[in-house]
DNA sequence: AGGCAGTAGACTGTACACAGAAGCCCTTAG
DNA sequence: CTAAGGGCTTCTGTGTACAGTCTACTGCCT
């Protein structure tokens, strides 16, 4: 009734922090684990020991692991509980093949999409990824990597599309982010070629372009120098 | 010791009767009773009602509902629980997009690797589903669809390829079952035509025809006449 | 009569407990 | 000394119990 009107949906609430389900914090740590390799391919994962870890019960973390093994993290044998997945050469370049796929078709639905806007914020994202380039900041450079694919992905429109390719492009880092320092300077070149077509609505190309660039990625995974280490 | 040297190992078991675990039963369950539309789009699943009905406990049910809704046939909305995916007509068209996608690659890379045993195979499913379509018999016509594009995909090579389309696929069956009926002989004609290519080892008419296959699916799903119907 | 608050019911999220199976080590016989 | 068998430990699979929360209904106040 005051002539300031501050009732309570005026303010700016945060959310009402919910409870948020503890299954969605077990997948997103072990999730982290698995990425960063702290969980070593193979390893035995059992529930009640990363249960007392976590301070909480096996059922979170049961849960967890079942998301874990739908998206083809870890394995989960049959009364013998789960085990990080161990990534063959084969699934790696089947892997690699599937994401040219889904990128490049990602790149031509957002060649027709794209607004000046978005073209503003795709070159400052490769920006950012080339001065952490140059800083040699390399967890900063595959961020930004990161970062550029998804936003293309999601400029395509297609919300399906994006959250395979997301779920591709998640998989395929975790194999190649230990080589990620040699392929470099030519990736974000190929970067800034992909955003002119992109602002020039040229879908053919962009698909062409994206094609050719996670190709090469792939060629680098398969020329990389330490094809047996961990 | 006999001359008869008949050990347990040597005799023919059924893999030895393993418990089989109670989720993955429980998944095949629900997921039988989404796609035939016993539950319909929507539905609130109470996990209680499900156990006491399959003569369980909620462990098993939650674990498939978990499943369930990575893989995007339910919505676990939290404290609230699951619900029935509800298809949206824009999801219909990006999911129908994706798969156009997928099959038509897995297209190309089989045409690389048919045998005239496998080109034998297809011409039997096929065979198959058209006499399935001239009886009328609508489950086996779609039964029989299903068979010839998952070997078709197997073809491909990429297990990584096969498993997403089978998702996909999937998916888009759900959707398109109740007007599997309008589209029927063209369909079977496009099948034909894609084998040829395949026998030809003519990998990019092969994915130009099951393009264009997949795009006729598409329309014909847009085109259906009972489009508010559960 | 309409709206709001209070309350009761129901369902989910989590924890705890027990049975069964698989693997491992130790023992024992050849 | 080797190999096979049995017992033990550990972990998974499943059932049961309890607390928090959301919803819907009812009754009261305006």
């Amino acid at each position: 009734m005051s002539f300031f009107t501050g009732n309570a949906e005026s303010v700016d609430m945060p959310r009402l922090t919910r409870p948020a389900p503890l299954r969605q914090g077990v997948y997103e740590a072990l999730l982290e684990l698995i990425v960063t390799r702290a969980l070593k391919p193979g390893q035995h994962l059992v529930e009640s020991d990363l249960a007392t870890r976590l301070g909480i019960s096996r059922q979170p973390v049961r849960e967890a692991l079942q998301r874990l093994s739908t998206e083809g993290w870890v394995d989960l044998r049959p009364a013998q509980g789960a085990f990080v997945h161990t990534p063959t050469e084969e699934e790696a370049d089947q892997l690699l093949a599937v994401r040219s796929l889904l990128e490049a078709e990602s790149a031509r639905l957002a060649a027709a999409n794209v607004t000046p806007e978005a073209i503003a914020r795709l070159r400052e994202i490769c920006e950012g990824g080339v001065a952490a380039l140059e800083a040699d900041e390399v967890d900063a450079v595959v961020a930004a990597n990161a970062t550029l694919h998804a936003a293309i992905v999601e400029l395509s429109g297609n919300k399906v599309l994006a959250e395979l390719a997301a779920q591709v492009d998640r998989r395929v880092r975790w194999y190649y982010t230990p080589v990620a320092r040699q392929r470099g300077p030519e990736s974000w070149t190929e970067h800034a070629a992909l955003i002119d077509a992109l602002a020039a609505h040229d879908g053919e190309r962009a698909a062409q372009i994206m094609r050719e660039h996670t190709e090469h990625t792939r060629r680098s995974y398969h020329q990389r120098p330490d094809k047996e280490v961990t």
